[in-house]
RNA sequence: GGAGGGUUCGCAUAGCGGUCUAGUGCGCGCGCUUGGAAAGCGCGUAUACCGCAAGGUAUCGAGGGUUCGAAUCCCUCACCCUCCGCCA
């Protein structure tokens, strides 16, 4: 959410922001609103002003029939009043509906674009494996080692189910571990296992809805499943006042995951690439309101988790995403994108983004600065690891012409194994 | 799932239709007092919106209703507590 003044003062800034992320929303008819909005609020103030005036001298009143003359005039102020009080719910429904729909303003640096095809390449690590065989894809490798039961994935969970089996369901616990004894004493992160199923106003506050409804499992309580354990990460200090000196506030936060994935269905069909439920661990830091700040725990999360790709020893890129391709809070984000042999091509492993105040303000999380202000914090979130999609690039850049897959050094002791052969 | 009790200014409490622009205690801040401290005394101690300002309005878990007027009465919902049932 976007503070009505800011949009007010920089009408143009906000509607070229909306336009570099190929988002449509009709910020002249926001302002209309608004002045509309302003307009009743006032004759609504004036009107209570009238009638609370009225109901000090009628509880002074000297008599009866005093009192009965005062109340008798009151009737038409509180017609009027009630008359302006539904049109104002009825501006501010429009109102509060158009300005959830208002994106954040992408930072300068932000490329065009409509497409993940339009991201830029900040920098490669990592060379892109030469196989002198024709390479499987993940899918292959893993039922050639029992690691994955996709069939019987489908038959008792539906499109997109799946079992990890054996070295699979191994790979994922060791890479869990592995993750977690990085953080576990990580200077500053709070480790937190935090719910998935979560109310609807975190969703909001996140920015996840009201846009994004079909993208998520609902119960039949109205709960909804989260995609990412930002959701009740960032809910934790929702509507609360924080002391400036806890910031930043740094988690290292686990949840399972729940995307229906509405909007892809002919994509990632086969394999643990796109799926229904996952596993995913996420870093996420509130810091003080400044811009300065931000770019700084942004880079520093962002390279957190490119420490975790070179020491799986994945060849990656760094992408700037464009703005079609940055959702409506952020104001920059970075993917990381490990190189998948099957497609030739890298594909995503971790999305690094900060959002300045725009989640802040719509979840209400505040600080006292130094001078006693209160001012909203700023939000940030970075993927640390999501399992089982990271599988997908580890066994495809490990392996080899019979078919066996080579543990990289940093997972060697959580597997128990150096290779995953054949016969296990 | 059933029964009951609760949710008030940082914390604890008062409040039972109009002097509630929410009292009191604690805490916190400033000052007085003191050689210094404690105690004591005095003053202050929310947020949002509108307004140049004076000031106005709103907020007593959330929403709706009754009323000239609601922290106070009624309804719905959320959450917390106690007990019963069920259960990983």
């Amino acid at each position: 959410m976007l503070d009505i003044k800011f949009i007010r003062d920089n009408k143009d800034i906000v509607i070229a922001g909306a336009k570099k992320k190929h988002i449509e929303v009709d910020i002249e008819k926001l302002l209309l609103l608004d002045d509309k909005r302003k307009e009743l609020q006032k004759m609504i103030d004036d009107k209570r002003a009238e009638q609370n005036a009225a109901s000090t001298r009628i509880a002074s009143a000297k008599s009866d029939d005093e009192r009965k003359a005062i109340i008798e005039t009151m009737g038409d102020v509180k017609t009027d009043l009630k008359k302006a009080e539904e049109s104002l719910a009825k501006v501010m429904k429009d109102w509060q509906g158009l300005m959830v729909l208002v994106p954040n303003i992408p930072d300068m640096s932000v490329p065009e674009g409509e497409s993940d095809a339009d991201n830029k390449e900040v920098r490669t690590w990592g060379a892109i494996p030469e196989f002198s065989f024709e390479p499987k894809s993940h899918v292959d490798l893993m039922l050639l080692h029992d690691m994955a039961d996709f069939e019987r994935g489908t038959k008792v969970a539906g499109f997109r189910g799946y079992f990890l089996k054996n070295d699979g369901a191994r790979l994922v616990w060791a890479l869990e571990r592995f993750v977690q004894d990085r953080f576990m004493h990580k200077e500053g992160f709070s480790p937190m296992i935090v719910p998935s199923l979560v109310r609807r106003e975190p969703f909001v506050g996140t920015g996840y809805l009201p846009q994004s409804e079909e993208d998520l499992y609902k119960t039949q309580d109205g709960e909804y499943l989260a995609g990412t354990a930002e959701v009740a990460t960032m809910g934790y200090y929702m509507d609360e006042i924080l002391d400036a000196q806890q910031l930043p506030i740094k988690f290292f936060a686990f949840s399972p995951c729940f995307r229906r994935e509405a909007g892809s269905h002919g994509k990632d069909t086969k394999g643990v690439f796109r799926i229904h439920e996952f596993m995913k661990y996420e870093q996420v830091v509130l810091c003080e309101a400044s811009h300065e700040e931000s770019v700084k725990w942004h880079e520093e999360l962002t390279a957190n988790s490119e420490k975790l790709l070179q020491e799986l020893e994945l060849p990656y890129h760094v992408v700037l995403n464009c703005g079609g391709d940055i959702g409506l809070g952020q104001v920059k984000k970075y993917d990381l994108e490990a190189w998948m042999p099957s497609e030739k091509k890298y594909r995503e492993t971790h999305s690094s983004s900060y959002f300045h105040d725009f989640q802040s303000r719509r979840l209400n999380i505040r600080y006292r600065d130094k001078e006693g202000v209160l001012r909203y914090v700023h939000s940030l979130n970075n993927t640390a690891i999501a399992t089982p999609r990271i599988l997908c690039q580890i066994v495809e850049n490990n392996q080899r012409e019979d078919g066996s897959i080579a543990i990289p050094e940093a997972l060697k002791g959580y597997m128990g194994k150096d290779v995953i052969t054949k016969n296990r």
